[in-house]
DNA sequence: AAACTTATGGCAGCTACTGACAGATGACAA
DNA sequence: TTGTCATCTGTCAGTAGCTGCCATAAGTTT
C-alpha cells in the first residue's frame, strides 16, 4: 500500500531516501497544480527540495514518473485483490469487485492520501503530456491484467485473445470514467469512486448489446 | 486519399513542397526501419534529404508526426466511409463495414502504397515511443469517432456515454489486432487486413458475454 | 577508526524542439 | 523583363529533458 515513511527497522540511509522521494513528489505535485505540468521544469522541482537535477533522475525515470509511480501503488492493490478473488467468478465480476475494493480503500483513506489522490487526478487530466503517460501506463497494466485473467480463465495468453480483450476493454472503461470525472471537475476520492462505478454500470448495459450486433 | 504527387493544376512551389515532404517521409521511414525509430536522429533524416533541421519541423510537428501523418490519411477514409453508412445500421455494423472498406482499399492498393503501409506497421510496432504516439493519436480519433456515432445515434455526446464507450472499445479492439500482427510478424496489407477482421470477430463473440456478467 | 558500500553533486554532452531574423525563391502584375 | 510581394528556407541561439562519468560526501559494517 502507500507507505508514507519507513518504519523503525530500516536504517538512516533508507529513511533519508524515503524522505527525499516524498519531498520531491510533493514539491512536484504542488508545482504541477500551481502552474501546470508542462510549464514546470525539473530545475524548479529540485530547487524546491534543494537537491541536484541529477538526483531527481536517480529517483524518477522522468518527469512523468513522479505521477505514474503513485498510480502504480493503487494498481498494486487492485491487482493483488483481483488475484485473491474466487476462481469461479466470471472475469468481469472479479474485475468489478477488485476495482470496488480499491475505490473503497481510497474513499476511506486518511486526509493525506485523499489529498494526494485528488491532486494526482487533477493534475493528470489537465495535462496532455500526462494523459499520454497515463495511456502508456495503462497499456503496461493491460498486459499484467491480461496475464492474470488468462491464468484465471485457464487459457493461453499467446493464442487466446479473450483475456486481452477483456483486460483492454475494462481499462478503457476505467479511463473513460476518469476522463468523465475531469470533465465535470470531480477529483475527490468519493466523487471519483461513485462516478467510476456509474460508468462501469453503463458499460455493462451498453457493451453486450452494442457488440452483439456485429 | 493518399496523394502521392500534386496534379498539374498546382504551382511549382506547391509541387516542391510535396516532393520535400515525401522525401522526408521516405528517408525517415527507411532510417527507422534500418536502425530503429529511437536511434534515428532528426539530423540524420534531414541529412539524407539535404534540408535544414528547421525545415523538417516546418513540415512535421515532431519526429512521431512523420508516421502519424500517414495513419491519419487512412483514418480520413475510414471516417468518411463511416459517415456515409446508412443511418439505420447499428453502430458496430457501420464500424465493421467502414473498417472493412479501408482494409479492402489497402489490400488492393498499388505497390508503393502497400510498401509504405507495411513499413509503417513494422516501424510502429517495433518502437515503444511510436506505440505511445499511436495511443495518443487513437485517443484523438476516439473523440472524432464518438462525435460521429453520437450524431448517428441521435444522442448528446456530453451526457450520454454510449457513443464514447462504443468508439473507445472499437479502437481498443483495432489496436489489439495491430499488436497481434506485430507479434506474429504480419505487416503486409492483406495479412494485416485478415488478421484485423479475425480479431474483430473474436471480439464480437467475446465481449457481449463477458460484459453481461457484470 | 579503517574499509567498504552507496548516495549525491557537478559537469559535459546529446537530442528534440522553438523563436527570431535574414536571405533565397517562386508567384504575380505592370 | 522587371519589380513587388508572399512565402519558403537556413542559420543561430536557446530551452528542456535526460544520461554518462567521475570525484566526493555520507551511511554502514567490522
Amino acid at each position: 500500500m502507500v507507505e508514507t515513511s519507513g518504519v523503525g527497522t530500516t536504517g538512516l540511509r533508507e529513511r533519508k531516501k524515503q524522505r527525499t522521494r516524498w519531498a520531491l513528489t510533493d514539491a512536484a505535485l504542488d508545482l504541477f497544480l500551481a502552474k501546470g505540468y508542462e510549464a514546470t521544469t525539473i530545475d524548479e522541482i529540485v530547487a524546491a527540495v534543494d537537491v541536484s537535477q541529477r538526483t531527481f533522475f536517480r529517483y524518477f525515470a522522468g518527469k512523468e514518473d513522479v505521477v505514474l509511480a503513485i498510480m502504480k501503488e493503487y494498481d498494486q492493490v487492485f491487482l493483488a485483490t483481483l488475484v485473491d478473488r474466487p476462481g469461479d467468478e466470471p472475469p468481469i465480476t472479479a474485475l468489478a469487485a477488485a476495482i470496488h475494493h480499491v475505490l473503497d480503500s481510497v474513499r476511506s483513506a486518511d486526509e493525506e492520501h485523499a489529498g494526494r489522490f485528488a491532486k494526482i487526478r487533477d493534475v493528470i487530466e489537465h495535462s496532455p503530456a500526462l494523459e499520454v503517460a497515463q495511456l502508456r501506463y495503462f497499456s503496461e497494466l493491460e498486459h499484467e491484467l491480461a496475464t492474470i485473467l488468462a491464468r484465471r480463465m485457464n487459457v493461453d495468453l499467446a493464442t487466446d485473445l479473450r483475456p486481452t480483450l477483456i483486460a483492454a476493454t475494462f481499462l478503457t472503461v476505467m479511463r473513460i470514467g476518469f476522463e468523465g470525472c475531469a470533465h465535470e471537475g470531480l477529483f475527490q476520492p468519493d466523487e471519483v469512486a461513485s462516478r467510476i462505478e456509474e460508468v462501469f454500470a453503463v458499460a455493462a448495459e451498453t457493451l453486450p448489446g452494442a457488440w452483439s450486433a456485429a
